[in-house]
DNA sequence: GAAAGAATTAAACGCGTGTTTAAAACGAAC
DNA sequence: GTTCGTTTTAAACACGCGTTTAATTCTTTC
């Protein structure tokens, strides 16, 4: 019971890697094995299935995740609240991902933002049965930074921001480049988060327009 | 040559439904042929390939889309521009998708988002030969609205509002049903670019913040 | 050290994909 | 009405996928 291990994690660790790179449908369970350097059989002998593999490598970073933004939140002044300041509760969290592996903040993010833009019902279903308390807290915190704002309206601003979010870690690599080339700009993708909070913030607060039409 | 153009136009009117609601590769050329009615070997004997027929399709809207960008633009005030004003330009052209299709302007963002999540490199790069002019032109405008915002900045957060965009419409059958179900919205997706709008507005222009670290 | 259980292996299965083939049906021009 | 190029058709091809099987090897336990 010791190889078994072994195994298992050396089959986790290539997972994670490639899913994040090319998304989970795109990554086939023989270019896994290849990577991780084992038998094609043991994924299904181990996970039962590719679905469960992939569930597999969501838990180890939910599972770390959710703990710290829960306790970020509850950090929380309970007056005054700005958007700002729920968006930072997401940093640590987020950083403590290298835990987990050392580029630990990207793969997570990209995993999601695959999960989300591929059909993975599975994966959400399983996320909002296991997490979904934290997330309602994480709603009702953005909810009292926007008092100025309707329910529905700030509903739409806070997938527009996942979505900002997702979108721009996907293609972060590519964008990267491109800046580079353009900008000669040093900018690993680390940083994106920093580039991004205050953009998120303006939008997702930003007053609420005249119903036009 | 009567019957060869209604079996390509019943091709592409299929697969741009198809490609819009699923993506590119979750729809399979059997797929198409089957709802368009016509043999499986007639996509590969009128476009060539999968790929041919990706970009037919694609090539459909980006005509009818780009000059009329490029005509909104020319209209422009050539100073005190606002992000806003520059933004209200894609109005119009998106619009004017409804005499390629009915649902024209859904299913041109819809599957621009597809290309641009699935890995679609040879449709970035038949864009950017076909229409990298106009789209030189809407980033010069977005720096004429933008002067406080470095270059790089702004380089970010154009691509953080198009991610923004893009997933929005991805998502928005899905979301479109939570908000029906949480506010008894009876929104349909069509007005999402009015909610979309603010929020982009407000996210490209935010001022910059202090270079931290 | 032998027996029992867990883990690994190579091979094959069934299925769906994009593409190709070669024959059949069609349409226009003489 | 025949001919010739175009278009349609059914069938097969080659490939990659997730999964399963049955045999083998390794580990542990008595």
């Amino acid at each position: 019971m010791k190889k078994a291990a072994q195994t298992c994690e050396r089959i986790i660790r290539a997972a994670e890697r490639l899913f994040a790179e090319q998304g989970f449908e795109a990554t086939s369970l023989r270019e896994i094995t290849q990577v991780a350097g084992v038998n094609l059989a043991s994924v299904n002998y181990h996970f039962g299935s590719k679905k469960g593999l992939i569930q597999a490598v969501m838990e180890r970073y939910q599972s770390v995740f959710m703990p710290a933004l829960q306790q970020q939140l509850q950090a929380l002044p309970a007056t005054n609240l700005t958007t700002e300041q729920v968006l930072a509760c997401l940093v640590p969290p987020l950083n403590a991902l290298t835990q987990v592996r050392q580029d630990g903040p990207e793969i997570y993010l990209r995993l999601l933002g695959f999960a989300y833009s591929e059909i993975q019902g599975h994966l959400r279903r399983y996320t909002m049965n296991r997490f979904g308390e934290v997330i309602h807290q994480l709603f009702a915190c953005f909810e009292a930074a926007n008092s100025h704002l309707s329910a529905d309206t700030l509903f739409w601003r806070l997938h527009f921001a996942l979505g900002t979010t997702l979108f721009a870690q996907v293609s972060a690599q590519a964008l990267s480049e491109i800046a580079r080339a353009d900008f000669q700009e040093a900018d690993p993708e680390h940083h994106i988060i920093e580039r991004l909070l205050p953009y998120l913030a303006a939008g997702i607060s930003a007053a609420e327009p005249p119903r036009m039409k």
